[in-house]
DNA sequence: CCTTCTCGGATACCGGCACTATCCAAACAC
DNA sequence: GTGTTTGGATAGTGCCGGTATCCGAGAAGG
């Protein structure tokens, strides 16, 4: 498969794969000869995970190239390499710790991961940029008044862990190694935008409900 | 409150206030004389949930300012307002039509609607924008090889659906019309950070249950 | 062999977006 | 009355995802 066939297979332009390779999002393919270059199935399939990481999760580009690369890293154990790429994801601006409303937010979340008996999370809590993205949107909600507080979320922490069993569950039924690390990141960035949209739909059937479409 | 306090209230640079103002996403103050103009806590609410629509939701400006003038609108009745509020927020791309992943997304997800017994969001379907982003994001799932049908999505829905109706309410607590609706908007941009973050704390927590720290 | 087309890589460029810096004249502060 | 501050107008900045152009090396056709 030459370039052109790469970009023709999945609709993305080979102006915009050249760019994926100058920016090591995609592997380079094996070089015939000078003017020519091998594609494979492997490229296509990457191809497609990092276009639906840019388009459909809105992942920056930079960030997509550091997930990959995790994803990527032979040397690493499964393990590490899904926390390595998972912990590549967000780039949510630090918090500002003089916030009063980041305080309260930290307190609660704090009580939020003891209430759901996520120890690990609690202890890696300073580490990790999903407890820092969490407080950051909980601290952002407290100041518009939304009372968000550990009894609140509590459900929905709940069912996020079991969304994760099953992307964990989906992941082991993947043949390779790179193909379950991937999977992993796949269902981190897509679930998203299912969750957004179920949400929007929820909130108007419920609205036209009560209050009727007229 | 001159323009220097609300910038120091909200933490907002003055040279961004202004450009709020200027694209619409803040009413003007009251004019005083040619120099100074006054704002009151009216302005300060609005500017702290425009910036967290903007730095938290990352809603672009742009769409920030048409949610907000839906909001606005004291001629419609709550129930569009709130309906026209929420359809001006996703931008999502159109679906290639063409692309049997589509379709296939397209079919689950009608078949979704009907197990949870969302009839008006069937009815609304070929309108609704959120109808839109879900195929489009079942569909980009699809395309990975994940198999998201609808017995896969409905409890996700039902949950989303309870979360809806605790938007809801949180709504009719407010007092004026314009909270109400502002709250409502608030909920449905906001809540996904909180969701996504859960959901990736929650892959940390079960992935060291599953597999160790290490 | 010679022409013509196509290939892939390097480079410069583009448009949109969220701000930001500068300038200005009016008007307060002392 | 003089220096500082105010808010509005305008132009500019930095980033980011992607695109257009140019190039020399091969492949394709006669």
């Amino acid at each position: 498969m030459r370039l052109a066939d790469l970009s023709e297979r999945s609709g993305v332009s080979t102006a915009t794969i050249k760019y994926y390779l100058r920016e090591g999002l995609l592997p380079p393919g094996r070089r015939i000869n000078a003017t020519t270059a091998e594609y494979d199935d492997g490229h296509l399939r990457r191809l497609r995970l990092v276009r639906a990481l840019i388009q459909v999760g809105r992942v920056p580009v930079a960030t997509a190239r550091e997930v990959l690369a995790h994803v990527d890293d032979d040397s690493l154990g499964r393990t590490i390499r899904l926390g390595a790429a998972l912990w590549a994801l967000p780039q949510d601006p630090e918090p500002d710790e003089g916030d009063p409303a980041v305080a309260g937010a930290r307190a609660e979340v704090d009580r939020l991961l003891g209430m759901l008996g996520w120890e690990t999370a609690r202890e890696l809590a300073p580490l990790s940029p999903a407890h820092r993205s969490l407080v950051v949107a909980v601290a952002a909600l407290r100041r518009l008044d939304f009372p968000w507080d550990a009894e609140l979320m509590a459900p929905y922490g709940q069912l996020m862990h079991e969304v994760a069993r099953r992307d964990l569950d989906l992941m082991e039924s993947r043949a390779s190694e790179a193909e379950k690390v991937e999977s992993a990141v796949a269902a981190a960035v897509l679930f998203q935008p299912v969750l957004r949209a179920l949400h929007r739909l929820a909130q108007e059937e419920e609205s036209a409900r009560r209050y009727g479409i007229e």
